[in-house]
DNA sequence: TTGACAAATCAATTTTGATTGATATGTTGC
DNA sequence: GCAACATATCAATCAAAATTGATTTGTCAA
C-alpha cells in the first residue's frame, strides 16, 4: 500500500471504466446464464451452444465481452477453448457496490 | 423462507431479469458518478445537475433507470425531489455475484 | 496432406440505449 | 389566479451493442 493511504486518506474510487465494462458484460441474459453454466467448473463453447441452444457465434461474441471484462478466462486444450470464471471482474464489481452502500461503514 | 427450502434445496437462482437490469443501470459512467454523489447521503436534482454538469433531462433519465433497477429511491420534499441509494438493487447484485464466485462455498 | 471439427472473426442488419431541446406537470409564494 | 421554479416526459436524432450467416483460423487424426 503507498505511504500516501496508510491509515490517512480515504479508499480511492476504483476506476469507472472498469467498473462500467463489468457491469455491462452482466447486464445481458444470454451472459448470465453463461456464468451459471461455469458455476459448476470450465466448459468448452460446444458444450455451452448446446446446454443454452445458442449459435457458435452468438456465444462466441459474448464470451469476449465477457473475458474483455475480466470475468472469464480461457484454456486452450487441443481444439476445445475451456472457459470458466474469473474472480477479477467480479471484485470489480463487488468493490464499487460496497463502497456505496449505506450500509456499510465509510472510512 | 417456504417449506421447501428449508435445509433442503439449493439457493434458487435469482430473477436474472433482475440482476440484468440492475447491471445494465450501473454499466455507464454517468449513473455511477450519480451514485457517487449520493454515496455522501440524499440529493436534489438540481443539486446534481450542478455536480455534474449535466443538462437536466439527462440526469432525469439517468435517474430513471437507476431508480427502475431499484439502485435509487426518491423523495419529494415540496418542490424538491431528492435521491438516495437504495439498497435493495445493491443486494441483488451482489447476491449473484457470490453466487458465482468459485472462491464461495456452494450449499 | 486432407477432411473434419472447434472456435474466432467479419460484414450486414436490427435492436437497444443515450442525448438533445422542447414541452408538460406539479409546487410554492405572491 | 399567476409567475417562477424543480422535475419529468416526449419526439427526434445519434451511437452503441446484439444477431445472423458466411468465412477464416487452428488443431487433430487418418
Amino acid at each position: 500500500m503507498p505511504e500516501s493511504r496508510r491509515a490517512r486518506s480515504p479508499k480511492p474510487a476504483p476506476d469507472a471504466g472498469a467498473v462500467a465494462r463489468c457491469c455491462h458484460a452482466l447486464s445481458d441474459e444470454t451472459r448470465l446464464a453463461i456464468l451459471e453454466c461455469l458455476r459448476g467448473g470450465e466448459e468448452c463453447v460446444c458444450n455451452l451452444t448446446g446446454a443454452l441452444e445458442s449459435a457458435q457465434s452468438r456465444l462466441s461474441f459474448h464470451l469476449k465481452v465477457l473475458k474483455d471484462a475480466g470475468l472469464v478466462r480461457d484454456r486452450r486444450d487441443g481444439r476445445w477453448i475451456h472457459y470458466s470464471i474469473d474472480t477479477e471482474g467480479l471484485d470489480t464489481i463487488r468493490e464499487f457496490i460496497d463502497r456505496i452502500d449505506p450500509r456499510r461503514r465509510k472510512p
